[in-house]
RNA sequence: GCUCACGUGGCGGAAUGGCAGACGCGUACGGCUCAGGACCGUAUGGGGAAACCCGUGGAGGUUCGACUCCUCUCGUGAGCACCA
């Protein structure tokens, strides 16, 4: 009949700290030379990954990751440290933009309402952020920046002897344009008809666009790219230091796919047979190089195999295959990728009449094209080696190609289709050479003839940058006489037009170009009319937070080496976010951050020291959230019936931080439960119903087993919370809250240290309760937020007596109560004298007694 | 196909190589209540009347002792995917 009864009135309490915390700026973290700093307080800089506020409002995942490192920051705070702990949003790009179209709406319109929508959210789970510090990457103010990081980015070069972005003007080369770390070229791009828009390589999955899974189709355009290939290797080397998870080093590995290996010229042979003269190359290539990772399997080599697409197609393919050849890669052309990369599709390929001469025995070998070899890697050329290789074994059963063994495995096991280390055979110059020795003596051999070099080769990409959407960056880039040039500087930020039809148009010219005035520059020339990707904002954005007004520079020195400098560790101490984004974002923000810094403007070769992926949240049914389930959890609705506090709880308490987990409501209740009897601990019910002072509370000394289980509380939380272990921190605190239960007597002091303990995990709860006690008990005064996290006294965790297992051959028998100062020996006799031992022990013979000190006497027979 | 991660009660999960199942949910019983989907208490891995026995996906191994370390295997999830 009446609404349900709140088990604590966290309806009023949660709305007031919160409007406090606000009025008093409580989580401001200020600067270097701003007022309040405190130059002797260490800097803990905790991140979380800004949202793109989208109009659905915050998803139950948004706040597992954000109330982690809330409770990282507020106990941070509590420990000492200048804690800065930010919050923006990430407004441009697809979504916000697909939103606005479907809307119909403006996105600036859309992405101010969505922003204050989130922030409201965001607020009401009383998240401690330094909102001072908010930014938007939509923001003129903001993007500015991002512009003039781009102009960086034009302006350098990557020097292969130093290893380093350097500036443009260190070049000395004919054509800086070539060298370029973002630069034009017309290259095969997906595109995307229903966005409108080219993608990157990263936001293609199974040949679908990763937003709105729409049907991509490679097409050449010209693009602005970024050079991060140049930084394939640093981006591989300087993962190692970083305490990132195993699983997400080895994604980015994955995906920058480092091989090594060599490069092996094959020359074509001419038409009668021999082997074209040196120096003539003709209308025919005079060679065709490959790249592979068994250099020490050439001998095997018995055709090679070109992409249907290379180039070279064309001049090799005799006139008798002319007309085969171009069919099938008709038929290869009409594929999408899908079917294309299907892999238990068979073999496809036709031959092109060329021949190739082996350089190791000077064989003719044919030369097809199949669309098992793709352009986009290595050379887009192969060596078909069937012996060693599963897919060259069944392209070369398929056209009955001949099969040579040429590798031995260690064991006897079946030479033909064996692919690890071995021993080379019928291979003269490496004969009986084991892998490794024979890769390096062949590509030796091939090297003193200029027939191969060894080669390392990737599975990234440059990153294509541009796209032809109206909600992004435009770029500080003007066009004139077909040249691009910079925008000066002081012409930043540059600010699209405002358009009113801002939807694609369908064709590849960006809805940019629509704007007439906009696009003329001056007489002669006019603005680049693509924008930056999604990424852009995203790639900087932990930087502005150090100094986010700054109308100066990007980021101010001092804040930058202050924030994100320091000693060991540097940069973000603590960055948490989603699983998602463990190849895009991070992997183009630390390539941002390594030319930045090696421009010189940053302190710290890394952007992110330690990162933590939390575990999606599933739906009540162990399904992924969606709406097509109808399993989908808002979190307002649950801070409706439970609170803020309940909900942060309970966020934590589901299970380790990093684990996929479903939700529970019944769950939810049982944390709230847990508040509740918090609340019980200090407040009661009067006559009239009213929460007043518990009669309880009362400033005596806590009982010996009450400090003991106290200490042992101070002490597990204090490192579950580094641990981020805030599950078992929780379970800890549930411990603590049942031994006071039922104490008759509630000791003051008892309870200011479970408040301080539980206060990162339930703000508003805490800092009422701090406040209630503060009225009547000397001991508590003060804010909650400003004082000092407790430290646990290790003596009185020490018992005078301790139990001891006693194990037979491993097995729990008995346990017996020792005096804790007990010898050995002493354990030994007592467990042979216990009776449940001697009944287990029987007759037989005692070969061995293992006595582990203050744990267990484990006895062994024989 | 390759790579990585993970398999523990009815459920979420806990356990520096040393008492498996903390804490919570659920369930049962009891108390307090006009009432309870509130609160408090007790019990709760399986089998057995009990003594005890069996138990961390499966099979081996290392060890005085294995959820934990090693090998193989099965299953689940994620990522990559004709990467030469």
């Amino acid at each position: 009949m009446n609404e349900r009864r709140k088990p604590y009135p966290f309806d009023q309490i949660e709305p007031k700290w919160q409007a406090t915390w606000d009025k008093n700026r409580s989580f401001h973290a200020p600067n270097p030379g701003e007022e309040n700093f405190d130059p002797a307080k260490p800097k803990f800089y905790v991140l979380d990954m800004f949202p793109y506020p989208s109009g659905a409002g915050l998803h139950v995942g948004h706040p597992e990751g954000y109330t982690a490192t809330d409770i990282v920051a507020r106990y941070k705070r509590l420990r000492g440290f200048n804690v800065l702990h930010p919050m923006g949003w990430d407004a441009f790009g697809l979504p916000a933009e697909q939103y606005a179209i479907k809307t119909g709406q403006h996105p600036v319109i859309t992405t101010r309402e969505n922003v204050a929508k989130f922030k409201s959210q965001l607020k009401r789970i009383g998240f401690s952020y330094d909102w001072e510090r908010e930014v938007n990457t939509t923001d003129p103010a903001y993007y500015k920046w991002t512009q003039w990081i781009f102009l960086q980015l034009y302006n350098s070069w990557f020097n292969p002897e130093t290893r380093k972005a350097e500036r443009i003007s260190s070049y000395h080369g004919a054509d800086p344009d070539g060298v370029r770390l973002a630069y034009v070229a017309e290259v095969p791009v997906n595109w995307c008809q229903e966005l409108g828009t080219v993608l990157a390589n990263e936001e293609v999955i199974d040949g679908k666009s990763e937003v709105g899974g729409f049907a991509v189709a490679r097409r050449p355009m010209r693009q602005w790219m970024l050079r991060i290939t140049a930084f394939a290797d640093r981006l591989l080397d300087e993962l190692e230091g970083l305490d990132w998870p195993d699983s997400i080093k080895a994604l980015q590995r994955n995906w920058i796919g480092r091989s090594e290996g060599a490069e092996i010229r094959f020359a074509i042979a001419g038409r009668g047979g021999s082997p074209q003269p040196p120096g003539r190359s003709g209308s025919i290539a005079p060679t065709i190089k490959v790249f592979t990772t068994r250099p020490d399997t050439l001998y095997g080599a018995t055709y090679m195999v070109v992409a249907p697409e290379n180039p070279l197609v064309d001049q090799i393919t005799t006139e008798e295959q002319r007309e085969s050849i171009e069919t099938y890669r008709g038929e290869i052309a009409a594929k999408s990728d899908l079917e294309r990369t299907d892999l238990s599709k068979e073999k496809t390929g036709s031959f092109t009449g060329a021949f190739a001469i082996n350089p190791a025995n000077g064989e003719r070998i044919p030369i097809w094209i199949a669309d098992y070899v793709m352009m986009g890697y290595g050379t887009g050329a192969i060596m078909g080696v069937p012996a060693h290789d599963a897919r060259d074994l069944e392209f070369a059963q398929k056209f009955e190609l001949p099969v040579r063994i040429v590798l031995q495995p260690p064991d006897g096991r079946e030479s033909l289709g064996f692919a690890g280390d071995g021993t080379a055979i019928n291979s003269p110059l490496i004969e009986n050479l084991p892998t490794e020795a024979a890769k390096q003596e062949i590509t030796e051999w091939l090297e003193e003839r200029g027939l191969g070099a060894r080669s390392i080769n990737y599975k990234l990409r440059d990153w294509l940058f541009s796209r032809q959407r109206y909600w992004g960056e435009p770029f500080p880039i003007i066009w004139r006489d077909g040249k691009h040039e910079a925008l000066p500087e002081s012409e930043l930020p540059l600010e699209p037009p405002a358009l009113e039809d801002f939807k694609p148009t369908g064709t590849g010219e960006p809805p940019l170009a629509k704007a007439k005035d906009w696009i003329r520059y001056s007489d002669g020339a006019s603005r680049e009319t693509n924008t930056m990707p999604q990424w852009a904002g995203s790639c900087w954005y932990y930087l502005r937070f150090c100094d986010p007004r700054n109308d100066q520079r990007f980021v101010g020195e001092e804040p930058e080496q202050y924030w994100m400098g320091g000693g060991k560790p540097g940069g973000v101490d603590l960055y948490i976010g989603g699983v998602e984004h463990a190849v895009l974002h991070l992997l183009y923000a630390r390539f941002w951050h390594k030319v930045l810094f090696d421009l010189e403007y940053l302190s710290t070769p890394e952007p992110f020291q330690r990162l933590v992926n939390q575990g999606m949240i599933l739906g009540e049914d162990g399904r992924k959230m969606s709406k097509r389930w109808g399993n989908v959890i808002d979190p307002i609705d649950v801070i409706e019936i439970y609170g803020a506090d309940a909900f942060r709880c309970y966020e934590m308490f589901m299970g380790p931080l990093v684990q996929m987990k479903p939700w529970s409501m019944k769950g939810v209740e049982g944390v709230s439960r847990f508040l509740a009897r918090v609340w019980r601990l200090i407040m009661e019910e009067n006559q009239a119903g009213e929460w007043v002072l518990s009669g309880g509370v009362q400033e005596v000394d806590p009982q010996k087993s009450e400090l003991k289980i106290l200490h042992a509380t101070i002490k597990k939380v204090s490192s579950d919370i580094e641990t981020l272990s805030f599950n078992t921190a929780i379970s800890q605190m549930m411990i603590l809250v049942n031994a006071f239960t039922n104490a008759p007597a509630k000791p003051v002091s008892a309870l200011r240290t479970l408040l301080l303990l539980l206060n990162p995990f339930a703000p508003h709860l805490t800092s009422e309760l701090w406040q209630i006690l503060a009225e009547t008990f000397p001991g508590v005064h003060g804010d909650i937020t400003r004082q000092r996290w407790p430290d646990h006294d290790e003596r009185l965790l020490i018992e005078d007596e301790i139990e001891i297992v006693l194990q037979v051959n491993g097995k729990l028998r008995d346990k017996i109560t020792v005096a804790l100062d007990a010898t050995d020996a002493a354990l030994e006799a007592a467990a042979l004298a216990n009776k449940k031992v001697q009944n287990a022990v029987g007759g037989q013979t005692i070969r061995k007694v293992v006595v582990v000190p203050k744990k267990l006497v484990n006895i062994v027979t024989g």
